[in-house]
DNA sequence: TAGGTTTGACCGCCTGTTCAGTCAATTGGT
DNA sequence: ACCAATTGACTGAACAGGCGGTCAAACCTA
């Protein structure tokens, strides 16, 4: 295995210890609810310092996100290169997704606020388009998993997105002293996915699962919880 | 069927309509992203109307909150209330949720966006003490299912989250007129839930499907990911 | 007339951004 | 080795715009 650990440990440079903390609030708050007098003052510098080093709030943003993409990028590329079984490519990304909410907590506690959503800044353009590059590698995987067999056929895009939004939902309520550990978390992850998209010769390719009759009832009770609110309302 | 209409349309209040018009801007923009006199202007009304109608910006939020999760406890009961079978409540829990992103979405993005976060403010106490009221009565839902061999036993409260992760996930990119109907989406995450969690009597209850040679090589990914931006920002 | 609505001006606060200027480190010429 | 020039990090005050919220007056409607 190759040596991961650098010799000296310098202090990190002053842009960077900027982006970490401006990263811990935006995590913590959203990008709207971080006021660079803050990150300053918790670093003990002066509001002007970070401009100094970053253009805009904005472009922060904008560093974080592609800083969080290049890191999922790089990590993928990794496993690809290092495993060619398809069903073990796939145990691996579920897995790498999962252990970034202990290891990468703030920032993609970052992202998922505000990334996650439609960004429609224009400085936001390189992160969306990395983002959908990145979307696109995944959906290769699926796409090949699905022609060794392993997955049964459906559409990759569907496919990403029942395992993206499984997992990128852990942010929301991980707390890294709670009872379960994230690799527990990530297994539970990468049963329910597999069996669940795994391929099945016993069953049709299209059979819908959901009955008539049960579609019904739930748009009556949809229907009913919203007429006794425009009836409270008058 | 219980008739679902009513007979005289009136327009709906002011009040209401506002709440609408709010619910509508927060979905797109987010809460502190939302300015009150923008809502006034698309309403065609001042901004002190809205203050008039709603003690602060805050209780407004806390109002689309809490009739959100009024709406989601409803139809929940009414699916408790007529389906009998532990399988069949399950399917219509996932697609009653899965379909108010196109019934109710608006109010579901919205929600998504400011609630499924740790939403700190003591304004907000009510909505989430409701929202932890309506998880529990879910585990309760899969802890049912699991007692009657429909599910794999496991911790209700991981498998819920699993539940809400992937159906919650629907929002962020949704689009009405998208490849997929909501109901051919719904019966995805139907099939692979119910799939994915249902008990296996071939398998080992604690079986860990994740090997140590896969966890160790994705821990080194993120290393090296890492790493490289470490060295690259000095 | 009385009470509920609606208005629009106004206040106070916060925030991203700008900018002139200080200071230390580095460079380069001699 | 010395000094002057240059660079670049950093400061702090000021600016400008936007925001939520208040309030007294005007406006209906019954």
């Amino acid at each position: 295995m190759a040596s991961v650990t650098v010799d000296a440990q310098q202090p990190a440079p002053l842009r960077t210890r900027i982006q970490q903390v401006f990263t811990e609030f935006v995590a913590e708050r959203g990008f709207r609810g971080t006021a660079l007098g803050d990150v300053a003052n918790h670093l003990g510098i002066s509001k002007g310092t970070i401009l100094h080093h970053f253009k805009s709030k904005e472009a922060l943003l904008a560093r974080v996100g592609e800083d969080y993409i290049d890191r999922r990028e790089q990590e993928l590329r990794h496993v690809v290169r290092q495993v060619d079984d398809p069903l073990d490519r796939l145990i691996a990304f579920i897995l790498s997704i999962t252990l970034c909410h202990r290891d990468d907590l703030d920032a993609t506690r970052a992202f998922g606020r505000e990334f996650a959503r439609y960004a429609d800044s224009p400085h936001l353009n390189r992160v969306r388009r990395r983002r959908h590059d990145y979307t696109h590698q995944v959906e290769d995987l699926i796409h090949t998993a699905m022609a060794a067999g392993v997955l049964r056929r459906d559409e990759p895009g569907i496919v990403a997105l029942q395992i993206f939004g499984m997992c990128n939902w852990t942010w929301a309520w991980y707390r890294p002293d709670g009872p379960l550990t994230i690799e527990q978390i990530a297994d539970r992850y990468v049963q329910t996915l597999l069996r669940g998209l795994e391929s099945d010769h016993r069953a049709e390719p299209d059979l819908r699962v959901t009955s008539a009759r049960l579609h019904d009832l739930v748009i009556e009770a949809a229907a009913l919880a919203r007429q006794a609110q425009a009836l409270r309302d008058g």
